[in-house]
DNA sequence: AAACTGACTTCTC
DNA sequence: GGAGAAGCCAGTT
């Protein structure tokens, strides 16, 4: 059979998909990848692994749009930086996920 | 195996 | 829309 991945596994090859200027939530992110009510479980996974390099997780933010924790450079000002230089839309300090939430195909 | 933790989400006031 | 409280999940100790 097949190899389970694990559930961080899948949270990172979704957060691979996320295209450049666009962003996911968490919760999003959580539902792709099985378990809906998970959103929490995948900050965890961002939080917990320095692999910064291969998982863009700076394009995962709150179901608000609002820029919650990230461990590189000054954190979530340096956040707010990289997505608004890969043409990600604000408002303020959150998102506009209206108009750049990522929409993945079913 | 149990308890604690946390980069969440949703509800109510 | 902001502040406070409760619920849920997977990982770590």
């Amino acid at each position: 059979m097949t190899m389970k991945l694990t559930f961080k596994e899948q949270i990172y090859l979704l957060a691979k998909q996320i295209p450049k200027g666009k962003v996911a939530t968490y919760g999003q992110l959580a539902k792709l990848a099985g378990s809906p009510q998970a959103a929490r479980a995948v900050g965890m996974c961002m939080r917990t692994n320095p692999n910064a390099p291969i998982v863009p997780c700076h394009r995962v933010v709150s179901s608000t749009g609002k820029l919650t924790g990230y461990s590189a450079g000054e954190g979530i000002p340096t956040k707010k930086k990289m997505l608004t230089e890969e043409g990600v839309f604000f408002v303020g300090d959150n998102v506009d996920l209206a108009r750049s939430q990522w929409q993945p195909s079913k």
